[in-house]
DNA sequence: TCGGTAACTCACCACTTGGTACATAAGAGG
DNA sequence: CCTCTTATGTACCAAGTGGTGAGTTACCGA
């Protein structure tokens, strides 16, 4: 909200402003807050975090909190878009366009993949929301309805790929882009209890690149079977 | 835990169990303290749900709960417990063998799919349980590393596919089955927020054919791809 | 019929929870 | 230099939280 970034004046103390010199700073406070209540919210959920919790964590107290945010659930609506704020802006340098279809679709599931295995706190935040049937989500006018990049460029794709009659034509995109974050999601979502049950973890490193493939090869042999 | 199924002696109140007679049944307000229990987790998570709320839906008393399971924390796993427990049981039901092996994969998709749809307060209880790291999983010693049998029907089926030259040979079984469930999970697991975003509902009963077919064409495809 | 024990009830508690009233200090602007 | 707004810190609270002490009743076996 108030964009004032300690640029404007040169002086002693805003130059100073980056070591632990206690200035004062409704920017760095807000962000420092939100940092704190992201790690605490992605790792125990919304009724497992604890104000008190996340306030010991700052730097400065829990009244700051009410003061920026109003309360518990709005923190968690703040926290929530900027997460999504985040991912967004990363898709959309999303490039293909230079490709040819299927190397196009095998880069776009791999950054998807890689985006994700990125961004674990993030799938946390989304499952979390999920359990609360993204009633939060939904009731925040900057997060709903918010398309996914991601389906706009796979549209792209397949209508290339039909096009030159790579593809097959009955596919949809959404469809697509179903299966491909189906396939990301669950890998960070569900990696402990499925490691738990069948003592594999999705997100080894040793295995990164086999999985990676199987996305990409699961996609183009759907879109070009038969 | 505890397996005591009122099986072993046929006498008169395990029969007339069923009306309003408050009779004591250590059997029925156990099963009555995980049934509510269990709705209570999968609805609102473990920190979310109130042992006081789970008492209050109960003909029984909040003591109980600590009578017969010592704790919140215990009678979430022993919900855990149950809840694997229905699921293993009714997987190991699936019967594919005789079907030839492109329609056996295409069953046991379908009844893989048809399952987690069924079953959607298990999916948001896993959900739940790897938001905690899968902690109270991987501590019972009755359900950690107790794999899926789905598994390995799904191996038998693909060894008989590559015999019969109609399957890729450098298939793993258990990509296969990460892939499917994957895909079966999310439409669950993400419905909420998926809709919220894309304005899809994946469980809606309209799409539910295409969905199913789709994720048999996409194992498929995969199987039998160049 | 008559314990003895398993099943059950009720009132209660220590502590944590999200949230707030109130005092105060740092700067910006005149 | 003063003042007024914005930012911050301290102390505190009422409502709920998981959990329990201690007594009471139903029922089974002898």
């Amino acid at each position: 909200m108030t964009a004032r970034r300690p640029e404007s004046e040169p002086c002693t103390d805003a130059a100073a402003a980056r070591p632990a010199e206690r200035t004062r700073d409704a920017d760095r406070t807000r962000a420092e807050i939100l940092a704190v209540a992201t790690a605490e919210f992605a790792d125990r959920g919304y009724a497992g975090a604890r104000v008190n919790e996340i306030a010991e964590k700052l730097s400065t107290t829990k009244r700051m909190i009410y003061y920026y945010f109003g309360g518990k659930e709005q923190l968690y609506v703040a926290v929530l878009e900027q997460a999504y704020g985040r991912i967004r802006a990363l898709e959309q340098q999303v490039d293909v366009e230079h490709l040819e279809p299927v190397a196009a679709i095998r880069e776009l599931a791999g950054l998807t993949f890689d985006h994700h295995e990125a961004h674990p706190e993030f799938i946390r935040l989304v499952s979390i929301e999920n359990i609360h049937r993204a009633a939060h989500l939904a009731g925040s006018p900057a997060l709903a309805g918010l398309a996914d990049p991601a389906v706009d460029v796979l549209g792209a794709i397949l209508r290339r790929g039909r096009d030159d009659e790579l593809f097959r034509d009955d596919v949809d995109a959404l469809d697509v882009h179903q299966v491909i974050s189906a396939f990301c999601v669950f890998r960070t979502a569900n990696r402990h209890t499925f490691r738990a049950i069948f003592d594999r973890d999705m997100l080894d490193p040793a295995t990164r690149a086999h999985q990676r493939k199987l996305l990409g090869d699961l996609v183009v042999a759907h879109l070009t079977a038969r």
